[in-house]
DNA sequence: CTTGACCCTGGTACCAGCTCCAGGGTTTAG
DNA sequence: CTAAACCCTGGAGCTGGTACCAGGGTCAAG
């Protein structure tokens, strides 16, 4: 039986992160001592391990939550599972995509900038960013300006 | 002249945004009407377009100001923005090998689960989750507990 | 003159994922 | 026995970038 700042120092997670993980519903409520201490099993060691892990694999608390009450739910199965892996997946290339494009915008800016102390008027870089240049996509969807006139 | 509501359909900033970003010194004040209305001219469209695009190359709002600021300052130089653009393009250069990272992971994992709709207890994905698994790095830098025994 | 679109200020709420604090009680090492 | 180290609850604060609201004033059209 492990105290809160044990399995914390045991998983790498902070007590406080314990205490918010139990209130978002990711770890059930604890045990607690006569005292009112928080105890703690083998069980919890891994479920925060397995949390900690899925974090590094980009997975938001709220699809963890996901993926662990799949586990703990009967009628649900590895492909269950294996679908989610592969949304994320899906969702993770998007990202990457989009921030190579933004590094290929980028790219195009610092190019265009051949490094001979030009005096900041003529700076291509801020010229681009000023005037409507490549890009120009995502004309933001319909502003709808404020709650005004919608 | 414009007043915000014309600036922000101009440039596809909302009102909010117009005003939040004079108040994070992004934009100078502006000038005010009789009645205490800002009025905004062709400098200003510019300027709130500069921070659009900027932010579409992944500019933060501090970083946009410090781009802003260096356009400003006398002494300030066109290598001067290359840099700062330079050392941008080196974060967004990292961002992505670690969500490409990411992405492998999570291949191998999808993989590892070979469709045949095992039994959840088998899943290899929420198996891997859980124990330690093939990265395992990052452990976190001295998590420090709490604000305790430090 | 009235309606409705527009503007103002100052404030609160939202998202995620914690972190930190006050003000207590408990346990353990010396 | 005492002091340090640990634990509790409940709530506030943080980041960034807005969105939204109340409660008011202003402006232009009909």
């Amino acid at each position: 039986m492990l105290t809160i700042g044990k399995i914390a120092r045991a998983t790498g997670v902070t007590i406080d992160a314990v205490r918010y993980y139990e209130r978002e519903r990711l770890l059930a409520p604890a045990r607690k001592s006569r005292a009112g201490y928080r105890l703690y099993g083998a069980d919890t060691v891994r479920r925060l391990k397995f949390i900690r892990h899925a974090q590094q694999c980009g997975f938001s608390l709220a699809e963890i939550r996901e993926l662990l009450e799949l586990r703990t739910r009967e009628r649900s199965c590895c492909k269950d599972v294996r679908s989610v892996a592969i949304a994320k997946r899906a969702q993770l290339d998007a990202r990457i995509e989009a921030l190579q494009e933004l590094a290929q915008a980028l790219d195009r800016l610092i190019e265009a900038c051949d490094d001979d102390a030009k005096p900041l008027d003529d700076c291509p870089i801020l010229g681009a960013l000023e005037g409507a240049f490549q890009g120009e996509s995502r004309p933001r969807a319909a502003p709808a300006a404020n709650r005004a006139r919608s």
